[in-house]
DNA sequence: GAAGAATTTGGAATTATTTGCAAGAAAAAA
DNA sequence: TTTTTTCTTGCAAATAATTCCAAATTCTTC
């Protein structure tokens, strides 16, 4: 294998899994671990990641490029967002089609599916980003209007988009999840594209952790009933777990 | 077996593959490794590939800026390509309707155009991501299929993108430009977009470095006398300058 | 078509680079 | 502290690049 293929295969496993070691890599690569530091370090030398001892950890430069908007919220949660990414991303057969939303959540989930190497189509330009270094995963991209702060592609165009093609499965963030008033998003401009996206879907994933459920955001999306269905952490409250459960929802609860 | 043949198999291969060994060629043509590098010699100073010990790796043209930083390449000509990058901007009137190109020239043109508060149009990841966080500049982004490394949206749907709409100004950037076979550039997919970018606009400027004038990349877009306006650094070749203002060509010289 | 020139090809010798290993230094962990 | 792990450094073997040359091929020219 080639030097630089090496270190490429370094920079998409380190985007994928954030941190890693260098017996991993040298395991990964069937080269010695020599080798690997000597690649580690020349990627060093680019800003694309961070040295410490033993191994090596993506920088924070090269994860704002990819989700600036998306950042500040990697503070107290990310752990448990990442449990949801990871088993959400298990649902996921390989070679599937995969409408996905924007929004943290499903930004991790992104991270996680690059293995799968499926048909992505989505409105997220922080997920379009993530994986245009990528060549396993085909990446469609809806078009539309720029939303400055979230990074999410809006309006008629990104709408239409989505209502001219069939998906295996979309995998969704909102802002609450409410046993009464269903499931609702902080943007009107979202709720649009994210019927077409339901519609546009076979099966469809929400992924929010606990704290959203039984908030509500501002705008309506759909009822409880139509939610197909849920990741969530495993402390999410049992009362509304038992009344999801009764509405027909398939409730994954994800222990870290 | 020809060399050209050869070479366009050694082109093919790499495009599937990303990256080669000589030794991989060597035994798919049934020719010394010694040939396979000529070949992938001469490939690279076509532009096409880059070379890397043991193999050759397809050369990610438009390198982005960000997206793939294995590529020391923005270093020696970065500084001609910012003074372009700003005399190009300059260009550009307050609120206009702006098509921009994917490309590293014109990836820089964007980051000067902030000011300008003008409505961007584009195919660009980077770019769309780049004004993401301005709420100054309103970003349409065309929809289409990711093509990888390139970070630029591809495919019917990005085309369509560009039919429908008019803008005041198109920036483009292209692989090479030369008297007789006009403006070349390196990815097929890219003329169809290009085109109707050219189209959709009602002024064309490209944008390119001088080592571009007279070099000549694999795919047709356009004659050099359908060229508007072309920025470019001062220390171009004169008999070419002369030659594209014989053509009409309204030809800006840049000095740093 | 044939002789000669020019180009292309394959290979050998030399030089340069990369890789893996090992011993001592440095840093983390126990 | 001691023990374990990782890092650095130097070195030798493996691998690749460069240069040069001869054989093979193609192109001119008569």
């Amino acid at each position: 294998m080639l030097a630089e293929e090496r270190q490429q295969r370094i920079n998409e496993h380190l985007r994928e899994k954030e941190f890693c070691t260098l017996k991993e890599l040298s395991d990964m690569l069937k080269v010695s671990v020599s080798t690997v530091r000597r690649d580690i370090n020349f990627l060093k030398s680019t800003g694309i990641l961070r040295r410490t001892h033993g191994g090596a950890r993506l920088s924070e430069q090269v994860e704002i490029e990819g989700s600036h908007p998306l950042v500040p919220n990697a503070t107290v949660r990310s752990e448990l967002k990442e449990c949801i990414a990871r088993y959400c991303a298990s649902l996921i057969e390989p070679g599937q089609t995969v409408i996905m939303d924007g929004g943290s959540t499903v930004f991790s989930v992104a991270r996680h599916l690059v293995p799968k190497h499926p048909i992505v189509i989505t409105n997220s330009l922080p997920i379009s980003n993530l994986y245009s270094t990528y060549r396993q995963v085909e990446v469609h991209v809806t078009g539309g209007v720029v939303y400055p702060r979230l990074g999410v592609l809006t309006g008629p165009n990104a709408v239409e988009g989505f209502s001219k093609i069939h998906a295996d499965v979309a995998i969704m963030g909102a802002g609450g999840l409410d046993v009464q008033d269903g499931v609702t998003n902080t943007h009107a401009l979202l709720i649009d594209m994210q019927l077409a996206m339901i519609r546009a879907a076979r099966k469809v994933i929400f992924c929010m952790d606990s704290t959203k459920l039984g908030a509500k955001s501002l705008f309506f999306l759909c009822s409880a009933d139509q939610v197909q269905t849920l990741v969530t952490n495993d402390d999410a409250n049992p009362a509304i777990v038992a009344a999801l459960r009764k509405k027909g929802v398939d409730v994954h609860l994800v222990s870290c």
